[in-house]
Parts: structure tokens; C-alpha cells; sequence
DNA sequence: TTTAGTAATGAGAACTATTCTCATTATATG
DNA sequence: CATATAATGAGAATAGTTCTCATTACTAAA
């Protein structure tokens, strides 16, 4: 599991000349951003940290670059919101494996690391998918859903 | 748990006048087709089967209808595909609560009933969440996701 | 059965997150 | 340095969805 920084900024550079990227300095602003932030953040959240930091991160380099890091195996892409993409780094780059918590009201997401009790009910339903009807599975998602700590002060104010 | 269309058509009936609703032609139909199919529907799909028996749905008014029949619980739009809307009948009308297996590659969406393992996982995870940290969980959601069977044949072939 | 009053409809415009285009700029390599 | 290739950035294009508004269909009271 990568706690570091820096060590997430070499991860990353293997993973990119695993397939002939460069890591330039718009990805390293993208990479340092949600390192920091760890949790998911729609572009403009990233943009807003980044222009925080007086750097110029125009929207079409941000989105393309998010991109090229999907396809590398550095940011992972949710589909969490209605109508909003949300960014975050890949598990397979931090090697932790988690979940969301999802506020029903603000729609804000936050990283919830699994248990190993839920993991396992998991697998034993995977297989019996795979057993009983003819699907792959490869892979799972869960995202617990209500009501976050902000929205509940406020609601009850 | 419903079972026969005509129990679903008047349960529907019953939670659209709740909010003063009328229960239109347009939105039986949706309603039936959302009932036959038993799977997620993007619009597209749900216009198509329209279509195939000669019933004019137009697009804004299916989107208009399909929001309404959101908004007063009887459909539930799920946010599982990258890029559009899939639309299914809410759990709180039909009973049946379940997850999804959803395909990587072509983006099929099918459901998957849940078992009470899993759920008893789930809720403890809710407990521990709820504990520690201020948030309020009302509710889950889970996907399997993996290579479907059609997409498992296209590949070996 | 009229008659208002209100709700639903439908065509197309508007909106918006994201992707695409392409000319320019930066980088790597021999 | 020279050349090839990759990345950039401004703005156009795309597409799913929502909005607008004039028309039509219901509903409930008179
Ligand atoms: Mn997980
Ligand atoms: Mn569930
Ligand atoms: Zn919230
Ligand atoms: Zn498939």
C-alpha cells in the first residue's frame, strides 16, 4: 500500500512508460491533487485545487489527460454521481481496496475502507453467479448511501 | 413481492395519486414495458420496445414521464453505465431488492437477487460506519461486475 | 352537458459534461 | 542542432438530458 507521495509519483511514472507516456507536469499536478485530496473529486473540484496552487490546468488537457491515466491504470473513473465524473486514484496504484459512502442530499462521495467479513460474503456470491448463470465476475462495487455528517447538522439546524 | 402486472399497474396507480399525479396512457406503457423486461432500460430500449407495438412515445415526454414516475417512487434511475441513464422499477414497488451484474465490456445491466448473508455483511459494515464516523446509512448498492456470457462467446470464438 | 381550470403533451431549443480537432509548442533522441 | 513524436490548449462538436411554450386532454364544478 503506497503512503507516500513520492512513492505514488514513481508508481505512476512506471505505469505511464509501461505505455510509452510521459509523466509531465499537468499529470504530476492531476496525480499530486488527488493524492491529496483522497477522495473522489469531479474535474472541477481538481481544477480548483489546482488553480489554488496558481496552476493553469486548462479543461480540455485536464479531461485528456484523466483519460490517458484511466487507460494506464493510475486514476480511476466512478460512476457515482448523476451527472458528474469523479475522480480518483486507481487501487491498483495505492493497493487499497475500498468502497463509498455516498450522501444521498449533497451528493459529496468519501472513500470507506472494506472488512474482510464483507469481502468474503462477497466472493461466496460471486461464485455463485459465476456457478449459476454463465457471468465472469472480475470485480464488485458497493456503495453505502445516506445521509453525511454536513447535511445532517444542517438539516436538523 | 409483486408479481402479475395488473398488482404493479395498481400499486403505480396508488403512488402517482399520492402526489396528485394522473396515471396517463405514456406512462403505463412505460410502466409495462419497464414490467416485462425485468432488467434496466436505458431510454433508447424503452422507446424501442415502445416503438415495436406501435405506440408513439416521445422522447421529451418519456424523460419527463420517467422523471416523475422517479419522483414518486415507482421507477428508479440507476447510475451503473458511463454515459447514459438506466431506468428499472423501484424496489419500494415491486419488493424485490437485488444488485447488478454489470458487463465491462458491453455494458449489459441484469439483476441479481441478493442473499442474506450478504445483507447481513452489509448491515454490520452500516453499524460500524454509523458509529464511527457521523454518517447515516439508509441504503446500499451493489454491482458485480465482470464479462457477461454473450461477451464471454464473442471472445472464445 | 357545458365550462373553467389544471395537467399532460410534444416539438424543438437550450444546456452541459465530455470529447474531438488541429494548429502550436515542448520534449526526446540521434 | 535537427527531426520526429508527444503534449498542449482554444474552441468546435457531440450527445444525453432538461427546459420552454403553445397545444391538447382531463377533471370537477356549475
Ligand atoms: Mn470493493
Ligand atoms: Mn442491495
Ligand atoms: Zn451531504
Ligand atoms: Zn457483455
Amino acid at each position: 500500500m503506497i503512503d507516500t507521495q513520492d512513492k505514488c509519483h514513481s508508481s505512476v511514472e512506471e505505469l505511464l512508460a509501461e505505455k510509452n507516456q510521459r509523466y509531465t507536469t499537468h499529470r504530476k499536478s492531476i496525480v499530486r491533487v488527488l493524492f491529496e485530496l483522497s477522495k473522489p473529486a469531479s474535474l472541477s473540484e481538481i481544477l480548483a485545487v489546482a488553480s489554488q496552487r496558481s496552476i493553469n490546468l486548462p479543461i480540455s488537457t485536464a479531461y485528456r489527460n484523466l483519460a490517458i491515466l484511466e487507460d494506464c491504470g493510475v486514476v480511476r473513473r466512478l460512476i457515482a454521481s448523476e451527472d458528474l465524473g469523479l475522480y480518483e486514484l486507481a487501487e491498483a496504484l495505492t493497493g487499497n481496496h475500498h468502497h463509498h459512502l455516498i450522501c444521498e442530499q449533497c451528493g459529496d462521495v468519501n472513500d470507506l475502507s472494506s472488512n474482510s467479513n464483507l469481502e468474503r460474503a462477497l466472493s461466496r456470491a460471486a461464485e455463485m453467479v459465476m456457478d449459476q448463470i454463465d457471468f465472469q465476475v472480475t470485480g464488485h462495487r458497493i456503495d453505502l448511501t445516506g445521509i453525511c455528517s454536513n447535511c445532517n447538522k444542517v438539516d436538523s439546524a
